[in-house]
DNA sequence: AATAAATTTGTAATGAATACAACATGATAA
DNA sequence: TTATCATGTTGTATTCATTACAAATTTATT
């Protein structure tokens, strides 16, 4: 998804959300960017053009942003924490091999039974390990 | 599930896994404990029994049982990771309130479409966050 | 018993994430 | 405009889970 910075105001105000040059810069990052980068990732990425940006910064945004479940949080990666601007239903495979995380659609959101039928749920995640296709045919 | 030493033993050994005193101690921990322990929480509980043990074991332990896939790695919790005796498949659930994880059964374990047919799966992770009954009430 | 191999231990190092105080920016009122 | 206050940002220090690694211990083998 691709949004103008006027349309990521727009959309962060909606969520009572300052649209401070940071906030939108960050968020119009990960709207556009579909690897599902890390805290780190991100940095490197953006303190190219804003190159007084903080590492904080970043931290404190996404967590103001995954407050309000404008992004995902994702912890399929054991060691450190990475973002998806796509908040839609979905799952996420990681190939053990090189690390990419691919999205992958889901029949249906309903998996539980009625397990959990007096629990309030906030949020699903399906996480799926492996070898991606590309990683397998290497292996010939 | 509750197994006895010699039980745990076999089990180790079917895996190609030397069944040392500590490796046995923390197996069988893990099938007997549902509160899908931390490794703090496993070193702290059986260092009760076990005076010498080090937590590097406890980490090496989890990690080779892992690796052979008779313990489940959860990482639903974001600072650390959480390990479940029962690999069977099924769900978890962390009450964002009081931090407690819970089981809960799925009803299919294909959930994904056709976008991963070329991908070999190896392991499929379901994780719910919300808030569990205990904890609804409490708010009234 | 002697030697080799595997296991365990404890400390040091790594690195992601947070705490926090100083600083900068933006909004509001006189 | 200028002063005041609130909000956002920065950078450093700290925390803490996890790993690296070498020494010490235990177990297996000749």
């Amino acid at each position: 998804m691709n949004l103008s910075t006027e349309e990521v105001k727009v959309y962060l105000l909606k969520h009572n959300i300052k649209p401070s040059y940071h906030r939108v810069a960050i968020l119009k990052h990960l709207l556009s960017e579909k690897n599902h980068p890390s805290v780190d990732k991100i940095y490197n990425e953006l303190v190219k053009e804003m190159p007084t940006l903080s590492k904080t910064t970043v931290y404190n945004t996404l967590n103001l942003f995954s407050g309000v479940s404008i992004v995902r949080v994702i912890t399929i990666e054991e060691n450190e924490t990475r973002y998806d601007g796509d908040v839609s239903d979905h799952g996420h495979f990681k190939c053990e091999k090189c690390k990419t995380i691919y999205d992958f659609q889901i029949k249906s959101v309903d998996f539980e039974t009625d397990d959990l039928s007096s629990f309030k749920i906030n949020e699903k995640s399906v996480y799926y390990k492996g070898i991606c296709p590309k990683c397998l045919d290497n292996k010939k």
